[in-house]
DNA sequence: TTCTAAAATTAGCTGGCCCTAATTCCTTTG
DNA sequence: CAAAGGAATTAGGGCCAGCTAATTTTAGAA
């Protein structure tokens, strides 16, 4: 009766076992209009696409309350995470993208590549634990290690971070961060922080900087020891 | 009216072009059934389509003899050309691809891959003239040059050539014929030819062989001065 | 010139996936 | 605890691109 993985998925249910994924990362189940935002869809076509996706038993649907993946849309959601990371970062190490414009190009190709190109490109880069953006590059099996980083926003004043990972995807947002230093591997230290979600004073990398809270809730660090 | 080329093709569209394109090579226009037997598709659906690329000036029909691309098609087409040839070399210089497994991943990336990331993948590759199996790469502006080459089925006996193209894109005929040193580059002698469509006996780097005739015809070469 | 077989087209459906408008369900608050 | 407001779903369409079956056109053979 359980649906057998043989049966291919279309680029749209790859679309939202992905985004499915991200949204459940918190643990909560996600909602019609949550994965509606997220893909740039009507609820209603959400909601259409939920009941198809629960009846091939990709997704466990609880009507008005919210969706959840089952192990067989998490592992094909892992898998097209993976695509999209190796590319990112085969894409910049080897054919001249920037952080910035590598999000697109791979959102398109992760679709139309083959396993045997992805394991190719993965073996070419020594099989890379993280992508350009930090982002944890699951295993060719469905395993991933999503570590425990701490929000910039939340570091001690006077502590001293280094930068891991950066968590977004907007052009834009990662232009101007990579403009003020701010990538993975950055040594960021917290130098003042004004309250009501206001301004950052770093130092980044000997610099003196000062960052909107918006954007450094985005940078995900690893603290000296605390866990 | 024209309409302008902004609007995106869809994969299917482009994947009409790029079957015109090739079987117009010889001049004459494209049947409904040839398009068909080409895609595998159903008479019907070609006919329709057909008459969708004609209103979006893409091609031109005349019910019941044939089709043609437009300029506007053609110029889609090559560009669809482009990317198969470069997205095949590439792979094959740099992800361990062979020639006989590469069509169907280009197959599926030609629909992907964004203008920058082909100019990227070019470059890296010196802007190559043909791909692994000698077929011309248009260029980016869309001009090709179909070099006039001979079938090895009419070359005569005792002349030596070299193998500059082999046209066919089935996995195992190329396999057979790789195994047998027939690559673009090899030279070979025309030893003897049998009637009837007969067998060709050939040397072969050095090396004699013999090979049905059938194969023969896709092998296209340079013969020493004749055009 | 007429007939016939092949080629092409039309008619009528289907499935996937999206939409807007209308409705139903939940939850929270007055 | 009832009503409101937001979230979700249902109802009803549309477009793309494929299909089979039936029909029309063309071209070649008798």
């Amino acid at each position: 009766m359980t649906a057998t993985h043989a049966e291919t998925l279309t680029r749209s249910v790859e679309d939202y076992l992905k985004a499915i994924y991200h949204l459940s990362l918190d643990g909560h189940s996600a909602g019609t209009t949550e994965i509606a935002n997220f893909l740039e869809l009507a609820p209603p076509s959400v909601t259409g696409m939920v009941k198809r996706l629960s009846e091939q038993g990709l997704l466990e649907h609880v009507p008005y309350k919210g969706v959840q993946l089952t192990t067989q849309g998490r592992r094909a959601a892992l898998r097209m995470v993976r695509r999209h990371r190796i590319l990112e970062t085969y894409l910049v190490a080897y054919l001249h993208f920037t952080w910035d414009t590598v999000h697109e190009e791979a959102e398109r190709l992760e679709h139309a590549v083959s396993d045997t190109l992805i394991e190719r490109m993965a073996l070419a880069l020594g099989n890379p634990r993280v992508d350009p953006h930090g982002d944890p590059i699951p295993d060719a099996d469905g395993s991933i290690a999503e570590l425990l980083y701490t929000p910039l926003t939340e570091v001690p004043e006077g502590e001293s971070v280094e930068l891991r990972r950066v968590d977004t995807s907007h052009a834009d947002r990662l232009r101007y961060l990579a403009e003020h230093g701010l990538r993975p591997g950055a040594r960021v230290t917290v130098a003042g922080r004004e309250p009501f979600h206001g301004p950052l004073s770093l130092d980044v990398d000997g610099t003196g900087q000062v960052l909107g809270y918006e954007l450094a809730a985005l940078l995900l660090c690893a603290r000296p020891e605390a866990r």
